[in-house]
DNA sequence: GTCTATAAGATGATAGAC
DNA sequence: GTCTATCATCTTATAGAC
C-alpha cells in the first residue's frame, strides 16, 4: 500500500493543497518520495495527467468518507458536523486548503481535464449537503431562508471560505469560529 | 494617469486575480503594458516588491471605495449589499477572484512582505462590517447568533467561498445565490 | 526610464541504459 | 520501474548603453 504511484499523488495533493498547483515541481514531489524526477512521467506523463489523478482521487476518498460518516450516524446535524471537521482537519494539518478550494481559485490557469473533476467534487458535496438539509428540514418541519440545494451552496462556500480568512489573518481559530456560526442555523429552531 | 508604473500595478493585479501569483511572469506583464520585462525591474526590483505594492494597492482601494458608499448611503443594509457588489463585479469581469482571496489561499507560497498586507485586508473589512452590523442590530434590536466580529467574519468567508463555488462549478450566478441568502439574514427580523 | 544582452537557475519533458 | 543524461524553454534578475 506504499507504491511509488501513490506515494507520488499523496505527496502532490499536499504540495497543491499547501501552496498550489503551479507552485511545485516534479523534483519537489521526487525528492518527498525519494525517486528521481523522470520516474514520475513514467507513472503521470505530463504535469496536468498528475492534476487529475491527485484531484479524482481527493474527490473519491472524500466522496467514499461522507458515505462512510452516513452508516455510522444518520443525525443530519452530526453529519454537517463530520462535513465541517474534515475542512478543520486540512488546515490544523499544516495550513493546507481544501484541495478543490485551491483548484477552484487557480482554476482559469489549468488543464480542462482537472476543472471537470472540480467541478464534479462541488455537485458530489452539494448533493450530499442537500439531501442532509432537506431531511432535517422535512423532519423538523423548519423554514429554511433558501431551497436546500442553495442553502447547501452557502454552508459549502463559508467553510471554503472560512479557510482564507483563518489562512489570511494568520489564525486558525478563527475556521472554528466561523463554522460554529455556519452551523447554529441548522442545530437551533428553523425561523432562520 | 496612466504612468507605466500603474500600469504594471494594473496587469498584474488582474494576473494574480486571473492565475495566482505563481502562474504570470514579469514578461507577461511587460507584453501587456507595452515595455520590456527589464522595464518593470525599475520600477518593482523584485516580484516580491510588485506584489507587495498590487495588495497594498488594492487594500486602499477597496477601503476607499467602502468609505465612500458610506458617505452616500448609511443604511447597513445597503452598505452590505454594495460590499457584496464588490466582490460580485470582480467575478463577472474576467471570473476574477477577490486579490486578497486568491493571495490567502497561496499564502504558503508567498514572501512575508505580502502577507502582511492581505492580514490587514481582511482585518479592515471585518472591522468595516463589524461596525456596520453592530448599529444594524443595535438599531433594530436584533439578536445574532453571535458577536458581530464573527458575523462580519462569516459573511466575508460566505462571499470568499461564494467565489471559489461559483469557480468551480462554472457558473457565475451561483455567487448571486449565495450572497442572495448570506444577505437575507441581515435584511428581516432579527431571530436569526 | 527604457532598451539590449545576458546570466544563473528552475521547469516539464524525452531518450535510452539497466 | 527507475536511473542518468540531456533538452528546450521559461523564470527572475542584473549590467550597461542610450
Amino acid at each position: 500500500m506504499h507504491s511509488a504511484k501513490s506515494e507520488i499523488i499523496h505527496h502532490a495533493q499536499v504540495m497543491i493543497q499547501k501552496y498550489g498547483f503551479n507552485d511545485f515541481s516534479f523534483r519537489d514531489i521526487a525528492e518527498k518520495v525519494g525517486i528521481k524526477s523522470s520516474s514520475i512521467h513514467y507513472h503521470f506523463p505530463t504535469k496536468a495527467d498528475l492534476g487529475r489523478a491527485v484531484a479524482e482521487n481527493y474527490r473519491q476518498q472524500f466522496l467514499a468518507e461522507l458515505h462512510q460518516a452516513e452508516t455510522e450516524n444518520d443525525d443530519p446535524v452530526k453529519l454537517l458536523e463530520f462535513f465541517t471537521s474534515q475542512f478543520r482537519r486540512t488546515l490544523l494539518d499544516g495550513h493546507k486548503m481544501c484541495l478543490c478550494g485551491m483548484l477552484s481559485a487557480e482554476s482559469q490557469s489549468l488543464p480542462e481535464s482537472m476543472t471537470e473533476v472540480i467541478r464534479s467534487f462541488f455537485n458530489d458535496c452539494i448533493n450530499w449537503l442537500s439531501a442532509l438539509l432537506k431531511r432535517q428540514k422535512d423532519t423538523h418541519n423548519l423554514v429554511y431562508q433558501a431551497d436546500s440545494e442553495t442553502e447547501a451552496k452557502l454552508f459549502i462556500a463559508s467553510l471554503e471560505g472560512g479557510l482564507i480568512i483563518a489562512k489570511g489573518l494568520g489564525d486558525v481559530n478563527v475556521f472554528d469560529k466561523i463554522s460554529d456560526v455556519a452551523l447554529k442555523k441548522y442545530q437551533r429552531h428553523g425561523s432562520s
